[in-house]
DNA sequence: GCAAAAGTGTTTCAGGTACACCCATGA
DNA sequence: TCATGGGTGTACCTGAAACACTTTTGC
């Protein structure tokens, strides 16, 4: 009667990364020429399979790692991909996950090795299999996260100004922010500390670097206060 | 150097179901005793293995009907489990869902066959492997979704009563809610269908059934109006 | 001196929250 | 008639949204 006394199937437990960085005011997604069959040449997202010995959340920070070069990856799963037919080489079950980078630790080399590419979220292609989807699901989940966890300052570099911080929430939202409203809700929260140099390549005038300071936001959790933009 | 050319490991790949109910103004799930090594005896949540010719999704329906005796569940997906020693067994990756059902329509009988009991979410106890974990993220996703989408209603009578709605929606969200607000909100809707009887179960005087109303729902939503509780 | 981006406060409005009394009915 | 839960409206307050001008500086 119990599940124990038949024989149980298997199955391959495949990783997708979702690995987002944000540049040239927008959100960018590293995508791949897939180098197999089935679509070969089509493109696809940062895939691997899951070792016996590894956990899948180690698996997916390996897969992140193998095809950027970077460790430590801010990494959130998306879930589980099941359908039968949802790789139509073989049966496999896949479990997604977003990675938010900082684009600049980017390893170049890498790009040329796995023959990788980062495009707009905007112009996405096609992807193989169901990886539109995955994309779909992760920018929902995006979307409501940023506005309550401070995530997104992994897609900046440590040092960053306020109109980059601004362009950024609008590429995620897809949508245009008030200027005042933003440092406003920002800066209020208490949890950005204002540094001396400014950065000049985006205007004459130069805007402030900000740091993030996790120590101020975890204080704010802790007096019950949340982050929200 | 491409995956392709390695041995792929393959993996058991579970369900875990946690199946939550409404009755005695409290959410229920759906437990059972463990009738195997290892923690033979244990509570445990409703499982069982993904099959090699079935999507994810359909095992999930599968062990959840299998548990209850109802088909057409309302199921979402929770998320994947993987840690290698999760069950302490052997490797299984699991892959968690919640469902929500009409405990009125729960097969009593299928109790007494699984040795299963509904107990209040406040007072589960310890569950093997992680399947705290899960229940807590069930927690944490049923109180964002239910506040967004009307899901509530799959864990009630087609037929209720605003009274029981409340309670429903303050055991979801722990916390009391204010009779008048919550009723100007819901009605203010207008998704919801006052019907001529009463329910003269739990007052004197009588709580009006109500019938929600997909189509209007549905309307709302074409207007870019959203459901909020 | 001008173009181009950075920086800065106040008013308005909507929606959430708080709150207390009458009603219907069975026992 | 009384105890019990069902049903109803308003005032206040907080937080979001709208909005325009000055500053800096490289060219």
């Amino acid at each position: 009667m119990s599940p124990i006394f038949y024989q149980k199937d298997v199955h391959l437990v495949a990783i997708d990364c979702i690995i987002m960085g944000f540049k040239d005011n927008d959100l960018h997604i590293l995508t791949a020429r897939r180098p197999f069959e089935p679509f070969k040449g089509g493109w696809s997202l940062m895939g691997g399979f899951v070792n016996a010995n590894e956990s899948v959340n180690n698996a997916a920070k390996r897969v992140a790692a193998e095809f950027t070069g970077i460790s430590n990856i801010y990494m959130e799963q998306v879930g589980a991909y099941g359908d039968v037919d949802r790789d139509l080489g073989e049966r496999v079950i896949s479990i997604a996950y977003f990675a938010l980078v900082d684009i600049e630790l980017f390893d170049r080399s890498l790009a040329d090795k796995f023959n990788t590419r980062w495009v707009k979220v905007s112009l996405l292609p096609q992807l193989v299999f169901d990886h539109n989807d995955m994309v779909r699901d992760t920018i929902a989940i995006l979307q409501k996260r940023a506005a309550i966890k401070p995530i997104g300052f992994n897609l900046l570099s440590k040092e960053f100004t306020l109109p980059v911080l601004q362009s950024l929430y609008e590429a995620i939202y897809q949508e245009s922010i008030d200027k005042r409203n933003f440092r406003k809700k920002i800066l209020g929260m208490e949890i950005l500390e204002k540094l001396d140099e400014k950065d000049k390549n985006s205007s004459k005038r130069g805007a402030y670097y900000y740091q993030f300071n996790k120590e101020k936001y975890d204080q704010l959790v802790q007096q019950g206060l949340h982050f929200s933009l």
